[in-house]
DNA sequence: GCGGACTGCTTACCT
DNA sequence: ACAGGTAAGCAGTCCGCG
């Protein structure tokens, strides 16, 4: 042990810190707690080797007071504070009163002296402005510096590198935003250049560690890291692939050939196994894993104390929730893949679970490989080919599609203006905030406190639908039940979006103090919008959304374009719907730092408006609007020329882009809203909200719901329905007769649902999920919140069981016929007025005699 | 003591 | 830690019932 703790000196550290380098980019910064500055590291991808780059421009933590100076020097808990540095008076504008102020700057020797102590100068102040932004952030934010762009470096001094882009496309964009103000033209130009600039190779490795444990199915601790770690793999991007095994009394080998090239390298010593791993480790500069901020490297920095290995020599950092690299950067992709944002907008929810197994199954096609065994009983060979196979799945994810999870965070990195590291661990919100703090230093604007929003823009003048919530949100238009052929689908492009930019939204903006403003009303609520200014979140927000309708989205489809070229369009496209589509969401939440409920309230009002006027009109143009839900009408049998004057209508009136969304050959609804069906012409099926489509739908039952969509599916018009009818009958009933019959397994039964929080935190009721989690909880398997609850409904005892421990017999075939009767009742009703005068039949159990 | 009406909780979905 | 709106099933409570 001695001598491995004397080669941890061996094992690289920190990126060399040099004086030049030709281009590189900057991808990481934190704040170098010995040395007393920011330090960034850039990566080069010629060299594909992190630099380190201290600043030594003498850049020191602050934050702000209104006392001036004078009346601060009385105040000797800040004066004399030990990391007290100096005073300085300064002028920043305030945007809520729209004029210029004085304040007082508090600069101070370290981050820790303005705040996150106990004795922190800002705990000795009444109030104080930005002394919670993150020392990293703001030395960002004042460098101007921008992570994910390119830089050179020269004695010392770094300098952005801008790739040209061709007249041409600079023509291109001016444009298109010809008519917008010059400020508008300048964000545009100034996305596109950010944007536009080439996204490197990224040198990385995956890691995956398997951990001994005496109990089957429970996860060993990593913060106690009490086993030994009995293997480890690595994968990279240059193909190399290590599987790292240690030696154990009374384990075999195996069948080495289902490892195919790969040697598994064997160790006497856990010691030696970790030390390698390290060293391993640091030789790259981007390690990937899943969910190593909690378990991987957790475990091995924990377990590597425990062994004996001194703290200061081990190649990590351990955060509260994070576990870093020193040298390279750790990119913990269940964090990414965690993010709703990323599922739903960039993912198109195509990942339900957020394990690696489901992730990797649903994006790679691959999954994870199956053990019958407890892991204590594998061979060597097992073990190898279990661990390696988690690496190489995380290496894949990281790379599918051309890298566009590489490229995702390299272009959020660039918009919102965070290290690649933040951008993995932080929510939309916050990259949105880091966005704004940006626009604010680089503006001399104050940064608001929360309390001084809410004091002029905290108002709310709408009543919630939803009992709990703060303000009304969108209209669900009434359907009308029935099927409908013919049926147009138009909708808003980016509705919020474009509401922010084109009504001036923005948290200055709104009940700005200027009097002549109060006469510009947002209908439907008592707020005001100023006219003198654009406001801040308008321009930015408003900039983006053009930019991803007219430009990117437009080039992403764009044919004579190479498919490279598309593609990674597409990806810049994708990244900007992230950040649009929470635009408005932010500004309802409490926790972001411009909470404005008066801008969420004045957006959805305006968003209702729309969605009114624009049915009044349709109307008005005699076509019959048969549904709508927020930024969409769904129109019955229109003409082109109804259509093309209603667009028209728009745009001149509201000022909005309306579009031709989608056609349905026919669409059904009942009377249920956010619930319906639509036919394309080409026989593909739109489903929303239907029963048969959730995810917590039995099997047995999913099937004969997609049976009658394809006979439906079938349907051209009217006359077919009569046939279509007798095949529907016929699937429903057979699914009923081997319902009774008791003929499905339990597997085709098992009702799937997850679970949303730990077992203890259901206080107030007992959901039958709960019930059936419980009694797996008994039987000894570890449940926790995020795992899928499958149970099937029984007669006896609490009326579920978990599949895992129910029988055939215990089936309550009657709650299925329930759930049967209800799921087709959906589709029923859509067509009860065909199938309803021909045979009189509404309900399932007349349907079915 | 039981059952129907009602409210609230929970999940999954829609935009 | 982006928002609100809707459907569905069930848990739990209240109230009436001579």
């Amino acid at each position: 042990m001695d001598s491995l703790i004397q080669r941890l000196g061996e094992i690289r550290y920190e990126p060399e810190e040099i004086a030049s380098f030709k281009e590189a980019i900057l991808v990481g910064a934190r704040y170098d707690g010995e040395k007393m500055v920011a330090a960034l590291k850039f990566y080069d991808p010629e060299k594909e080797e992190i630099y380190l780059w201290r600043d030594h421009t003498g850049h020191l933590p602050y934050c702000f007071t209104r006392l001036s100076p004078d009346e601060l020097r009385l105040n000797s808990n800040v004066i004399e504070h030990k990391g007290f540095e100096e005073l300085e008076s300064v002028t920043k504008f305030n945007a809520l009163k729209d004029e210029k102020e004085e304040y007082t700057k508090i600069i101070a020797k370290d981050p820790l002296s303005i705040g996150g102590k106990s004795n922190s100068i800002r705990e000795y102040l009444e109030e104080t402005w930005e002394s919670r932004i993150r020392y990293h952030e703001s030395y960002l934010y004042d460098a101007q510096l921008i992570p994910g762009l390119p830089y050179s470096l020269e004695k010392g001094e770094h300098r952005k590198i801008i790739e040209e882009f061709s007249a041409e496309a600079q023509k291109r964009i001016e444009g298109l935003f010809n008519d917008e103000t010059e400020e508008m033209q300048e964000y545009a130009l100034e996305w596109t250049e950010l944007l536009q600039q080439q996204i490197p190779n990224y040198r990385r490795a995956s890691l995956d560690i398997e951990v001994y444990s005496p109990i089957v199915n429970r996860v060993p601790d990593p913060q106690e890291a009490p086993y030994p770690v009995i293997c480890v793999s690595i994968v990279d991007t240059e193909g190399e692939k290590r599987v790292l095994l240690l030696r154990r009394e009374g384990i075999e080998r195996g069948d080495e050939s289902i490892l195919g090239e790969l040697i598994p390298e064997y160790y006497d010593t856990e010691e030696e196994l970790i030390f390698e791993t390290l060293r391993a480790l640091s030789d790259y500069p981007f390690i990937l894993t899943f969910n190593g901020d909690q378990f991987d490297l957790k475990y091995l920095f924990n377990r590597a104390i425990r062994l004996g290995f001194p703290r200061e020599k081990i190649p990590l950092t351990i955060g509260r929730d994070s576990v870093t690299l020193t040298y390279g950067l750790h990119i913990d992709l269940y964090r990414f893949f965690f993010n709703r944002s990323i599922q739903v907008y960039a993912f198109s929810q195509k990942y339900r679970e957020l394990t690696l197994d489901a992730v990797s199954e649903a994006l790679l096609n691959l999954g994870k490989i199956p053990i019958e065994k407890p892991f204590s009983e594998l061979n060597y060979t097992e073990l190898a080919d279990y661990c390696l196979r988690d690496s190489e799945l995380t290496l894949s994810l990281s790379s599918m599609s051309n890298n566009l999870l590489m490229r995702l965070i390299t272009l959020i990195a660039r918009i919102a203006r965070i290290p690649f590291e933040d951008v993995v661990r932080e929510g939309v919100s916050r990259w949105i905030r880091s966005l704004m703090y940006y626009e604010h230093r680089r503006r001399g604007w104050i940064i608001p406190r929360s309390e001084d929003l809410s004091e002029y823009k905290g108002v709310t003048a709408t009543e919630a639908i939803i009992k709990g919530k703060k303000y009304k949100g969108a209209i669900v238009i009434e359907p009308t039940p029935g099927v409908h052929f013919g049926v147009y689908v138009l909708d808003f492009a980016s509705l919020y979006p474009s509401i922010i930019k084109q009504y001036n939204l923005s948290y200055e903006t709104i009940l700005c103090p200027h009097t002549e403003c109060r006469q510009n009303k947002i209908p439907g609520t008592p707020h005001w919008v100023c006219t003198r200014h654009r406001g801040l979140s308008s321009l930015v927000i408003g900039s983006l959304r053009d930019l991803r309708v007219k430009w990117y989205k437009k080039r992403a489809r764009d044919k004579k374009l190479s498919s490279e070229q598309r593609e990674f369009f597409n990806v810049v496209q994708l990244t900007l719907k992230v950040f649009l589509n929470a635009s408005y969401g932010v500004f309802g939440a409490e926790h972001f730092p411009f909470y404005c409920p008066s801008v969420a309230e004045s957006t959805a009002a305006l968003g209702r408006y729309a969605i009114n006027e624009t049915t009044k009109q349709a109307e008005k143009l005699g076509i019959k609007v048969i549904y709508g839900d927020t930024d969409s009408i769904f129109l019955d049998k229109p003409t082109e020329d109804q259509i093309e004057n209603l667009l028209e209508w728009s745009k001149d009136q509201l000022g909005m882009e309306l579009e031709v969304d989608k056609q349905y050959r026919y669409a059904a609804f009942s009377t249920r809203k956010k619930n319906y069906f639509g036919v394309f012409p080409d026989g593909s099926v739109d489903i929303k909200g239907l029963t048969g489509k959730k995810r917590n739908t039995p099997v047995f039952l999913k099937k004969a719901f997609y049976d009658v969509i394809d006979v439906l599916s079938e349907v051209e018009n009217q006359g077919d329905f009569k046939r279509a009818k007798e095949k529907v009958k016929n699937v429903v009933h057979e699914c009923y007769t081997t319902l009774k019959k008791r003929e499905f397994s339990l597997e085709d039964l098992s009702i799937n649902i997850m679970l949303g929080k730990p077992l203890k935190a259901y206080v107030k009721t007992t959901p039958q999920h709960v019930k059936a989690a419980l009694l797996l909880a008994e039987d000894g398997q570890e449940v926790k919140p995020g795992d899928i609850i499958s149970f099937v409904k029984t007669n006896d005892g609490l009326g579920v069981k978990p599949v895992k421990l129910a029988r055939a017999q215990d089936v309550d075939v009657e709650k299925y016929t329930d759930y049967v009767k209800s799921t087709f009742e959906q589709i029923f009703d859509t067509l009860d007025i065909e199938f309803g005068e021909i045979t009189g039949i509404t309900k399932l159990e007349d349907f079915l005699l």
